[in-house]
DNA sequence: TTCCGTCGTGGAATCGATTCCAATCGCCGT
DNA sequence: ACGGCGATTGGAATCGATTCCACGACGGAA
């Protein structure tokens, strides 16, 4: 593969004059520019960005651990993150922590190897010593939809208070009395957050949350369907099941059909996040819906602000409630995202 | 940030022994190693990633471009891909295309600029020049899923051909005769693969394949749909409509849905790649599984004996079908992947 | 005792770029 | 005609590792 050198002799040129042209320097004579390119153009000469990154201590490079791929949550945010990235210059490498703590470590710690120039994380299980670190020496980073407290690290986030009131209302609208929720692990923000939304929204209504009606979920599909079971062999079940994220409302999903439990008749259910299957499901989910592309936006513009001694902002976007059928009788504004 | 040389200086040695210990190299007293090692520690040293792929001109980082990131079955094969990759050693950079040859070309770019050891491609439209150049320059590369004819690139990629031909006859069984395809660009090998399998399979059986009922997608919802409103539109529409992929049935769906029609009552619906919220949908989905996991992993097995001077393989693996409710009466033998 | 092979070690070159610094060349003003 | 300034240019240092090569010490064989 050609190098800067080959380039340099082919011109007639140093490489130093090379290295002007290639990044627009204004000192370089019009002649000697246009042997330059010309060299380039004949040897397909591409800059070696290894190189590049050791000399500028820079790699363009942005890092996304996220807490689960197989979330279309995170996966949509994925999207949007690598968009907004590219639209500023950035690349975006991405680490799937699998909501595994070991993974995220493995991850991170790779990133900073590679000396990437800001990280993007939501950490999976309340974060660890590492990152803590990571965010001490330095290091850009900036949360995206869970954070760890006590940090100087920029949040962008969505506020699911709002919405989560909004459900419990429409429940409560429905007759639904003895409502249920399948948690995240407890030290994730979100985990908590939306457990306590909840359990406010319940309490400003009257209504009682007994521990036997919060299921310890982890975020993931097999979770929902354990919590939801024992939900099921109570002697008092559930009316409803508010599953925390949209892979545990699957996993929710399984379990009562699974039991041969008709949604919502027999039991309603609701998720948060929303996704295009929620709309064909049986029944059609009602779910919280975040807003994941001006999350994934706010939180690139955040962390290039970081990189580029700019003052980064904090953000808090609202999640809104789409209501559907699977609570109870249809309600009049019902819709779609999609 | 320590250096190799504060390394150096802590244990006071030379950084050539230093870098020995750290790559293990065996000429080394134990002595020194053991003061090495402390300074390592001691300083929380780690190697700069940048500076030695410069030096040794290989990265340990695959590039995996896939088609598309929405689309549960690409993030699935990317989850696997990253998990086999880690256990040999390498990390993994996905590049995601969107279904956009330009997108594609420019994350082929990104990644050939920064050094990645192999390539990992799921061609959108067909491949591309670049891809083509790429391929023939050396570059180790080994396509997954869809591949570009005429290049000696190994393909690791799932056979439908039985699969559709199971389908086919599963929908005659039922006492269809009028099915439509919604088929992929032609410019992709699977895109083709499926049509024709489809046509294979109906004249088998028969059965007629008028153009009206090929529908032309991109394997994006939104052409499912349009394809979906188009069969509807003809003065007899088909009595099934096979999309071939899940994103496209999905949108065939919302169709399907937005008209009224009732599925599978009125029109039948099947479609390639299975995923999870099949098993929910409105019916419940029949779909030709691809064993997802078994791909990433031979794909990766193959792309890293080619990096490390092995002959690898192409590899085909079967598809199979998994009937569900949404092309007529439940089949004995329904059952679900999850 | 002398010679040679092994082991452990450090100096220095190298990977491919960027960039500081000094040198050269016209050309202008006086 | 001469000093000087701005515009171009190239040489060489640098980033942080790996690795070739030479060198000294030491042990065993002759």
């Amino acid at each position: 593969m050609a190098g800067i050198k080959d380039v340099a002799a082919e011109a007639g040129v140093s490489v130093a004059t090379v290295s002007r042209v290639l990044n627009s320097h204004p000192s370089v004579s019009q002649e000697a520019r246009v042997r330059v390119l010309a060299a380039v153009e004949a040897l397909g000469y591409r800059p070696n960005a290894v190189a590049r990154s050791l000399r500028t201590a820079q790699t363009r490079t942005l890092g996304l651990v996220i807490s689960d791929v197989l979330n279309p949550y995170f996966t949509e945010l994925a999207r949007f993150v690598e968009e907004e990235a590219r639209a500023l210059g950035y690349s975006v490498i991405i680490g799937n922590a699998d909501e595994r703590p070991d993974l995220q470590d493995h991850h991170i710690q790779t990133l900073i190897d590679r000396r990437i120039d800001g990280l993007l994380v939501s950490p999976a299980d309340g974060g660890s010593p590492l990152m803590r670190d990571v965010a001490r020496s330095g290091t850009p980073m900036v949360f995206v939809d869970r954070w760890m407290p006590g940090l100087d690290v920029p949040v962008v986030r969505a506020d699911g208070t709002g919405a989560v009131k909004d459900l419990v209302a429409h429940l409560h609208g429905l007759g639904h009395r003895r409502l249920a929720i399948i948690a995240g692990p407890a030290a994730t923000t979100t985990g908590n957050e939306r457990v306590e939304a909840f359990r406010a929204a319940m309490r400003e209504l009257g209504l009682a949350l007994p521990d036997a009606y919060i299921g310890q979920g982890d975020f993931q599909a097999a979770s929902g369907r354990r919590a939801t079971e024992r939900f099921l062999d109570l002697p008092e079940p559930p009316e409803v099941v508010f599953a925390a994220d949209n892979l545990m409302a699957l996993g929710a999903l399984d379990a009562l059909r699974a039991r041969g439990v008709r949604v919502p008749d027999a039991v309603g259910l609701a998720a948060f996040d929303d996704i295009p299957w929620f709309v064909h499901t049986d029944p059609p989910i009602t779910a919280i819906a975040q807003p994941a592309a001006d999350l994934a936006r706010a939180a690139v513009r955040a962390l290039a602000d970081l990189i580029e001694g700019r003052t980064p902002q904090s953000v808090t976007l609202p999640a809104r409630l789409v209501v559907r059928r699977s609570c109870g009788e249809a309600a009049p504004n019902q819709r779609s995202t999609w």
